[in-house]
DNA sequence: CAAGGCTGTGAGAGCGCTCTCATGAACGCT
DNA sequence: AGCGTTCATGAGAGCGCTCTCACAGCCTTG
């Protein structure tokens, strides 16, 4: 099923098929009819590879995923942001091209492809530390969008969730009820999540006039064990702790195992608040309450960040920063208990 | 950079640079070194859509998921599926191409999109009742496989795990060590997976000389809700049950919420087996026994059997069992408590 | 030494499409 | 009536690659 053949059977040459396909606006009505019926008549599809081949556009934008494995599976970021990005594209007929290189040996060859111009712009979630992809593409011409932070000094568009701001939410919250020693459990500080979060614990303490206490923070890497763990290390420098403010919700479920374990009631004895609103939150006992964030929008903003640096090639990097919320459930006290 | 300027500067033809491009071994070994050094300085990469345009094929292969929000978002499932998928894709230089239809009409586009050649073939993931796709699909000549079972009637390669032994060994599990009143959760009875552990159970049942109570049985839709609903149900029916085996872990996480509630302790009055193995497995409290099964090793596995019957034609279908294994943690008694 | 067989190579066609450019028809204007 | 202008259309080039085919050079064989 060729375009010559759709041109054949309407009656009109190649060439206006291919405008009618490609919806040109300078075509005799009667034509486009019966070019149109052609077309439904022969199931007629275009032929993608020839028209990237003159038009120089594949059509389809990579996503990468630089994340090992623990993180991948304990929750359900990547499938959320997935759903969205997939959704925000679908529509314009692109094509989503998943990439999860899982040595330094695919990573190369990811550069490689990303950068031979298979296709049209790439989208970059959960980068780590100084990451230089993002950069280099960036150098390479090749529009990117960033999931979160770029590394500091590369100027690529982004979107970010108010992971300040929500931090700062939380810890008012735990603090205005009244909690006294309030510690926090963060992200990975080679992360802007993990940072950012950290920042907003401290500038709410802070704006409320308590000192802050490098004892009270412990270092997580997003994973349920490593809640755990920190939250094993805070109970023993701080016995007395009587909140946790954790920077994700996975790393919350595995800090309220141990306190579980440590006989401390959740949230009578402590409180504890999470970050994300990922269905984890809902799985506990108590249910914990949380910061909300929406992947989904996120995948959404990303996509229609990159259209338009895709389609308007010199623009200005844009950021866009998406709300959060704080969400009160059972195990700060206060909210439904299950 | 075309294959063109390769061939100049390494001073052969352009059907030479092709012939050392693709591996040819009719080329002078001398011509071969010149052409592969002119290739590295030049940074030269093959231009996909001029090969696909000639070769007919698009080295990409479509991985359709078919499946509501809830449970993409609650489980790892797809994440692990994709990661699989993707690790034994990659080594090939095959893409991967994501879609998730979220709509009738997504559907439909998606439909013509998989026929239209722009595709060497299709894996498809957690298909629900009478699904036409995999059917048409293979009419249409398209190669596919289907990862859990394709719909009654359709004859096409697939990988499954042993859904049937898993559910056989954990119930007989519970039996052996003592429970009276087994109830179970199955999966939605429109998915092979569901109906598969459903038989498993009745099956241990059967074989320990026990008799059959469809009262036991409830329905769930693999999410956590539809399972803590299905354990409420059951508590209802037999407040003198002391065992359920439920067909996914995620439901096992909302049974186990509703036991809580109930004031039942496991595995003390209730002894409580899942199925996934998913690190929701370890975030309950206390941690759920469980039938292992490697979701990654599906994705590697439907990925070699679809290169198969690429690569030729008009093979056999073929399908592939996956072992299962029980693993006993603290929701059973005996394994360990945290 | 002729005949035949390999082997490595290059010329060239052609995959299906888009897009430029030329053309001719129809129109409004002086 | 003659002119420029607009508009719809078609011819044809060319995107970068693979692959068939022909052929030159060499080796084997009787």
């Amino acid at each position: 099923m060729t375009l010559e053949e759709v041109a054949r059977v309407a009656g009109v040459s190649r060439a206006t098929a291919s405008r009618v396909v490609n919806g040109s606006p300078k075509v005799n009505p009667q034509a486009r009819r019966g070019v149109e019926r052609a077309i439904a008549r022969l199931g007629y599809v275009p032929n993608r590879a020839a028209r990237s081949l003159v038009t120089r556009r594949s059509d389809s934008i990579g996503v990468v995923i630089r994340e090992p494995t623990a993180r991948l599976f304990g929750d359900p970021y990547f499938p959320q942001l997935l759903s969205g990005i997939s959704a925000a594209l679908s529509p314009r007929g692109l094509q989503l091209i998943l990439l999860m290189p899982r040595s330094r040996e695919e990573d190369r060859r990811l550069e490689q492809y990303l950068t031979a111009g298979h296709i049209d712009g790439v989208l970059l979630a959960s980068l780590h530390g100084n990451d230089p992809l993002p950069g280099r593409l960036d150098g390479d011409g090749i529009p990117v969008v960033v999931g979160g932070r770029p590394p500091e000094g590369v100027r690529v568009s982004f979107v970010d969730n108010d992971n300040y701001g929500g931090a700062v939410a939380a810890v008012s919250h735990l603090i205005a009820s009244g909690r006294h020693t309030v510690a926090t459990i963060s992200g990975p500080l080679d992360m802007e999540a993990g940072v950012a979060r950290l920042r907003g614990y401290r500038e709410a303490l802070r704006s409320a006039g308590r000192s802050l206490d490098p004892s009270l923070e412990a270092e997580g890497e997003f994973t349920q064990e490593s809640g755990a763990q920190a939250m094993r290390a805070l109970l023993q420098r701080h016995p007395e702790l009587d909140a946790v403010f954790v920077a994700s919700d996975l790393m919350a479920a595995g800090a309220l195992q141990v306190l579980n374990a440590a006989e401390r009631r959740v949230p009578d004895d402590v409180a504890i608040v999470g970050f994300d609103d990922s269905p984890i939150a809902l799985m506990t006992v108590p249910p914990l309450s949380t910061v909300r964030q929406s992947i989904e929008e996120m995948g959404r903003e990303m996509v229609r960040l990159l259209l338009e640096s895709i389609d308007e090639r010199d623009r200005a990097p844009r950021q866009v920063i998406l709300v959060t919320e704080l969400i009160l459930r059972g195990s700060c006290g206060g909210g439904p208990m299950s």
